[in-house]
DNA sequence: CCAAATAGGGACAGCCCTATCCCTTTTTTT
DNA sequence: AAAAAAAGGGATAGGGCTGTCCCTATTTGG
């Protein structure tokens, strides 16, 4: 068992505060990740526990959202707090000179959170290894609808979304083959469960999302 | 086979969006969900489908953010191109100012993204068809960190973080009780859980969370 | 026309999560 | 000291998701 990873998530926005926890948890075989609402609740976790990687979004309850000072003063509390850590900003108003600012505090990554998906942590966390900082700013990516049926498991959601984006021009089976080598799978798998997602989703429904 | 209950999510933050498309999708037994990270994606599907529920941020790519005449104007052109669903407004930056603004283009819920968390779908369709309008502005509840460990199931993690925010002076056997309540199962089960995820951590991390 | 591609299934084993019931030992409370 | 609470585990049945292999029609393209 390797040693435990630990995290702290500063985030006000519930949703996104236990998403992010999710995606750190599922990134790595044994990671703890505590969340935290405010900055009093993450600063008594920094002042009882070592962690490897705090997120920080510094639009916390109680400062000026408006105020560039009460942004940097939360992200720099925290960082003074931490020293050892690594410290990602994610922020939904992005800029390149925050950014700057943000990097002189001391923190290795600033994401937007437009654009930012499942699975990022991975490439943000190699970014840093290799070039010390990562920045993904807020960009528009998306061409197809996203799709989601309580009918379906996550593999068949996993599939058709997938297969909504596929590149025009290849033929089906094709498509089976890199959908997945992506997802490490045979092609017979890959085939059977989207045939099956799109079975479900025609049964009940009547019509199909957009791509399929 | 009940109806399928069709919703779309339009919001640019991606992790938010599949989280609160997740939410609408677990919460009906047969729901067909899309997501939609801009306003031509949002408008081009519901001229292609009448849905039942649209959740909107109004920040949206390509709108000036401190415009209130954006803001508007995003929610109002929505509202207009899908006049018989139910429109519900979720933003960051909530006053009850703006949602008077939007109740009168005609949406019947305003949320604010703080504090909004897993389950309050439910809650807030509650309210609309109570009466008729939902607001939810942001506000801090948090007392303990959120809790998340890759080791844990997902019953494990949810009575873990149960027990973190239990009520003082209760004993375990009463604790247990309540929890089994609200997750509906067994006595038993809710203390063989909380044991067993208890074991797993400390096996890991051999460091409790707090309240535990 | 023939071959490939596609649609639409069935069967099956493995695995993890769930839920329940059971057990022993130690600690705390009365 | 006796009773209650708590820690820590074992065994088991059921169910759903996963992944593989296999099958038959039907359609499409060369």
């Amino acid at each position: 068992m390797e040693r435990t990873y630990r995290a702290l998530v500063v985030e006000d926005q519930t949703l996104m505060r236990l998403a992010l926890m999710d995606q750190i948890s599922t990134a790595f075989e044994n990671a703890a990740v505590l969340g935290a609402q405010t900055l009093e609740i993450a600063l008594y976790e920094l002042a009882n526990e070592n962690f490897d990687l705090v997120i920080i979004d510094p639009g916390l309850p109680g400062f000026d959202p408006t105020s560039q000072d009460d942004r940097l003063s939360v992200v720099s509390r925290i960082i003074e707090a931490s020293p050892t850590a690594l410290h990602a900003v994610i922020t939904g108003s992005d800029s390149t000179a925050e950014a700057d600012q943000f990097r002189g505090l001391g923190a290795v990554a600033y994401l937007g959170k437009t654009g930012l998906e499942p699975g990022m942590l991975c490439d943000v966390l190699d970014d840093i290894s290799t070039s010390g900082f990562s920045i993904r700013l807020s960009r528009v990516t998306m061409t197809v609808p996203d799709y989601c049926h309580s009918a379906l498991t996550p593999r068949e959601q996993e599939i058709i979304n997938l297969m909504a984006r596929r590149e025009p021009g290849m033929s089906r089976i094709q498509i089976y083959e890199q959908v997945a080598g992506k997802l490490g799978i045979d092609r017979d798998s890959a085939e059977k469960y989207f045939k099956k997602a799109r079975a479900k989703i025609m049964k009940s429904d009547h019509k199909l999302p957009v791509g399929i």
